[in-house]
DNA sequence: AATGAATGAGGTTTCATTCAT
DNA sequence: AATGAATGAAACCTCATTCAT
């Protein structure tokens, strides 16, 4: 009746897989996968304002259902900033695997990575707008990519392609920056000319 | 009980003082004040999230009061906008005055920008959620503000102290990027760094 | 956006009147008043189980004026709690200028109450069904109503026309088992029988 | 997606075991033990406010195996009552058997009647919450006690050790009462008092 | 018979905005 | 002009109940 203290703390990742990572049954499976479609779509669309309730109508399924998968909306949210992030490392593996010349290998991936997340404008939106959370929650997606990323620099370095004291955070942070232009970009800016010019931020003088 | 009616669209501007440009009774141009420090303050701690309520209690004057000076929390957010443009353009303007080695102007510039952008980061915030409709609004302010970019860009490529296709939106998009790092900054994030990336992005190869 | 621990504790009487009992404006009183009154009748007939928005529409306001006097649902009830005590201890103090046997007056004091309780078994509900949160918010005037009762009680005792070990709490329990079988009463049930059960127990053997 | 209706009204009794009263498999039988503990501690832990869901974690089934035995929370609310109904009848039956003074086997019941409701006070909050239903539901087993109740009362009566004018509803009400206060007792209140009081006016005076 | 994922009506609460005082 | 009480459309989330597996 009356509730005195609520507490929702503790990391919104943990649901459903989590509990002993049991398979989810096929439908939820599928679900699930809807519900992540969806919100990826909703969300690009209206930002990280859109509403849970849309989320669920185009996902074709009640609006318990999403909360049974994401306990929050923005678990929901943070979920699409993991998987962008994942998308982004996978990217970047199999950059790992392709021969050529390191600088254009990281060159391409962070092309490859500008247009994925032009797609959709939203996870950069959760991003900002969420606070330290996401970065707590995603944790162990960011720091994939920023090994990954790693990997890929290192080999320019070894090239000499690169500016020596590059880092991948710093490719990070520039990366990070460009998408935030491209969410809601000023008239005149462009953003494949905004990316050439970080790619020139690398490179040795 | 009373329907309320909620209207949108139009120039958020035009209010108060453009009736005219009459000039506000004194009590009048103090509170506007107030408002806007308190709006500063309150969005610099929470973000666009944060309420009217919030700001107009900080100011010590009523919703209401609020209300009358800026007739949208977009608006209130909006002005904050473009008084930051005026700001950095006001810099601007003192930059071009100054005598010594253009680039070094020019960046020195740019660093004093960051500073100030880096003491609230809710006015960036609030071009990322606001959508266009900042770019309207501020377009004036906007357009000052590049142009004045311009002026100082202008001397350092005539010293061939800058990259030769460089232009005044290349550094909007670049210092646009540094400020949403700003904002909510992924642990190893450093702006200080990324805006020397970025400076020596500008720099001729 | 990511709120991770939401507290709703600390007292939930602190609110509007209590910030320096400034007292409120002439409508804001009149509505406080009607919300009071609708929350009676609303609750007395759907029981705690009635909504806020019910509440509200009775009342004839917003459901956010509702929850500008009372921040919560829980809040309300307390505050028909508390009314309700207030009430019984007034009953009590008027009891107390008579002048007759003490007993009676003692006796006719809980009769009235017991008609008074009968009319809105909400108040009961809401108590049985709060916790010990009830017992807190409404500690002040829980103890104004024990400490009458043990002025009425005292003079009965002096009299020697009640049970020489009785004592305000034996009062107040007899009181609150005979509201509970008034709210929901078996097939066989009278309350007013149940009522004079409890009055004979005080008497003296 | 898929409509639900949500059917009320009709006895809650009908059910499983009603279908011509065939025997449950032994696994049913079993469950349907679990679930009714389960339910006992849940609803005496968290009162009826207390889910399905947390009934069935606790019972070790899927919710649906307890929709399967009960079909509505009430329904298993109110078995819960019956099922108290029926303790408290065996208990009186029990004494009946009893030899020694009447009146005293008549109070040891009540003492022990009052000290197994105390134990789980849910019962009685379902009897508060759940309106005349729970009555409808469980009129046989209320019956069945009110007669025990009248058999041990009727020898105390001709004991003479019984105020002459008692009935077996007076003792339901006044021990109805008690639960009540035991459930959510004001600080200050003692249901053994309380019990002895009620004892008390059942004497003879 | 059992399971637990899905459902969605319903409930509480918030907050930008209006308007009586 | 200023105030802050009132408004109510939304937004989020819960949980009894259904039904596919």
């Amino acid at each position: 009746m009356i509730p005195v203290v609520k507490v929702t703390g503790g990391s919104l990742v943990t649901h459903i897989l989590s509990h002993e990572d049991r398979p989810l049954r096929a439908d939820a499976r599928r679900n699930r996968e809807r519900i992540l479609q969806s919100a990826r779509e909703v969300f690009a669309e209206f930002g990280s304002e859109a509403q849970i309730d849309d989320v669920a109508r185009r996902a074709g399924v009640g609006v318990g259902t999403v909360y049974r998968h994401y306990p929050t909306k923005d678990a929901l949210l943070i979920e699409l900033v993991r998987e962008k992030f994942r998308l982004l490392t996978a990217g970047g593996e199999a950059a790992l695997e392709r021969s050529g010349e390191p600088f254009e290998i990281l060159t391409d991936w962070l092309r490859d990575n500008a247009e994925r997340l032009g797609a959709d404008t939203a996870t950069q939106q959760a991003v900002a707008g969420a606070g330290d959370q996401v970065w707590l929650e995603a944790a162990a997606e960011h720091q994939a990519l920023v090994e990954v990323t790693d990997r890929l620099l290192a080999r320019a370095l070894q090239a000499g392609a690169v500016r020596p004291d590059a880092t991948a955070h710093d490719i990070g942070m520039l990366m990070s920056g460009l998408c935030a232009t491209m969410g809601n970009p000023a008239p005149g800016f462009e953003w494949r000319r905004h990316l050439e010019l970080i790619i020139d931020a690398l490179r040795p003088r």
